[in-house]
DNA sequence: CACGACATACCGACCGGTTAGTCTGCGCGG
DNA sequence: CCGCGCAGACTAACCGGTCGGTATGTCGTG
């Protein structure tokens, strides 16, 4: 027997159900051409179905996207608080936590691609939402390097905020210019810019 | 008689050019919603004339994008050069360079906000010869990173690629997260940044 | 200075094409 | 035979761009 749930119907040739295929019809495609540029029509051709299957799963076009979103974000908060959360010293935590999300980034870099471009594009209700766990993330994150300057093993000339806003600018970054098939693997990648973070954090 | 040119029939009630205040009207929309979510209307309705009055003066919507690509892109190329052909240690020319990148970005927001958001929405031929702009001065700043990492006094732990990537991600990410009436000025953010960078590149 | 020829700056109605979203109905498993 | 999962035609709105027309100069010439 083929790989198939139970509940059948929801698949079909594709092999896998009709609305995890519309998001990865959706995802690439955004991360390609925006979402503006992106019709519906589009999506639902590489996903191989009609117009019909994605009004049924999915409400509206926002809603692929805020799907997206909530993937990516989703993830790498979980992974975020593990790595913070985790029993080292905090320079050790943060060091691993900001390779992580550029590990991460990269290994999904369709959906960060479309959020960092995208995010506009929701609603304003959506967009707050978005906005809001993204706050949390940023702010996790800045408790680490707060932390790590109050007990004195990281420098602190610099406002914890900017330190922070510093290392996702270029991990924002890496859709416009890390390449798959470049010389450097996202492990290699991540070292380097957590290196220079932790370099320039330095008493 | 009323400041004004004299080649009339160009300025009315505005007071300012025609096309400039197109140029202006869209650099603010194309800002605030995105290049796909504001329509020509919006932009000849903002600036106070008519589709008519758009087309006289720029080929089409690209066009208009494009021009205010130009104009961030010739600033900073021009900026750059200015501080890298100085006469004064390679640190220093790389400090006064990453500083005063961040300023005139901060200084022109919303256009650099439409420059890294919009990119992908010129054509294929405009959109190489921006890429074309861009690589420049990219290379530019590395060739200071290099120097000084050939001299010493750099450290040469990281990739001068990757560094200027790194400090690019921040530059490119203050769209996102810097507000005019916030607590920092442009100035003392250009300066953290500009340290940090600076510290990461401590031998 | 008078006057016709031409150029510039702009208006606003209009068009072909595209879009997100809707609606009706069909096939099939239970 | 019911209803879930989906097909596909349809629509109303909107978009970028075009075009004929007009008002206001400017310039050459006699």
């Amino acid at each position: 027997m083929t790989t198939r749930t139970a509940t059948a119907g929801v698949t079909d040739s594709g092999g896998r159900p009709v609305p995890r295929r519309l998001l990865a019809a959706a995802t690439r495609l955004f991360a390609e051409r925006g979402y503006d540029r992106t019709s519906v029509q589009e999506i639902v051709e590489a996903a191989g179905v009609t117009k019909g299957a994605l009004y049924h799963y999915f409400g509206s076009k926002d809603d692929l996207l805020h799907e997206v979103y909530g993937r990516v974000l989703r993830l790498q908060q979980e992974r975020l608080d593990g790595f913070a959360g985790a029993d080292a010293p905090v320079e050790q935590r943060l060091r691993a936590a900001a390779a992580d999300v550029v590990v991460t980034t990269i290994e999904n870099l369709d959906d960060t691609k479309i959020f960092f471009r995208s995010m506009h594009h929701l609603g304003p209700e959506k967009c707050k939402q978005v906005r809001a766990e993204r706050r949390r993330y940023h702010e996790r994150f800045r408790a680490l390097v707060e932390e790590g300057q109050r007990t004195g093993v990281f420098s602190s000339a610099t406002p914890a905020d900017l330190v922070v806003d510093y290392h996702f600018g270029s991990v924002h970054h890496l859709g416009s210019w890390y390449r798959p098939d470049g010389a450097l693997t996202p492990r290699q990648v991540a070292d380097h810019l957590a290196d220079l973070l932790m370099r320039a954090l330095r008493p």
